[in-house]
DNA sequence: TAAGTTAGATTACAGTTGTAATCTTAGGAG
DNA sequence: CTCCTAAGATTACAACTGTAATCTAACTTA
């Protein structure tokens, strides 16, 4: 298993793009961006570059653009943002913090249920 | 309520320190640092000279020297960086990122009957 | 009182991030 | 074939971060 980069808040919106969206151009992540943030497009392939250069996206090549598509997992990534959360902010003791989670949450009954239902099954292990 | 400062990943381990034990001189928050971290002294002080700048420390003189205690609430901090987590993360949406983090978490049974009560009673509002 | 220690103030310096603009060059429009 | 456009490459630049070292002035100690 490789190192994951370090993917900075900016960046997040683009893989955020990449993963749920599969290979694009720039310009198609551009496009699925407007209305999200006020960058401009100069801003976002900047991004993608950057992103490159960390190894967390790939490209392959059409005609004279490129597609580019994540090169890392996003369930790792994913993983690997909430470790470290929880390591700064509760210094690893994940009980305080996901009791806190809970207790801010909005949740709908149907949320409600359906993590009782995680913690049934956790219980049974 | 005023505008929190962000306060980096660093900084956190500073905070935290001054937010559980009170008041402390410099030199007290190095000595509490000592073994969770391989920080010279000299860089504990610049990242508490830091937070003074951002307003998220303040300090009381004691003869020549200060002691620094917090100036922001732990409580805001957290929920603010939980926040920006969410966001980051998932976009904002909460409950597939407590899923996530229920299911990921290592916890012990009394964690999660702890977990389930407060689900509960959320669940009754 | 002179010298050493030490606390805070100032300075250092490279890497990351946010936020773009300019340069270069390959393809499309005429 | 020439000119314009637009894609990617290169460059910009300040703020924030991590990680300290040096400077300065006030106590402490001999």
């Amino acid at each position: 298993m490789k190192t994951l980069p370090k993917i900075s808040e900016s960046e997040w919106l683009v893989m955020r793009i990449l993963w749920s969206k599969g290979p694009l151009t720039a310009n198609e992540v551009v496009k699925s961006l407007t209305g999200k943030t006020k960058w401009k497009p100069k801003t976002i392939k900047t991004l993608i570059t950057r992103l490159m250069k960390k190894g967390a996206v790939k490209f392959e090549k059409e005609g004279r653009k490129y597609r580019y598509y994540p090169a890392v997992s996003e369930a790792e990534c994913v993983r690997m943002e909430r470790y470290s959360f929880v390591r700064r902010v509760y210094g690893g003791t994940t009980r305080p913090m996901l009791a806190a989670f809970l207790e801010d949450a909005k949740l709908s009954a149907e949320d409600i249920s359906e993590l009782r239902k995680i913690l049934e099954q956790k219980e049974g292990e």
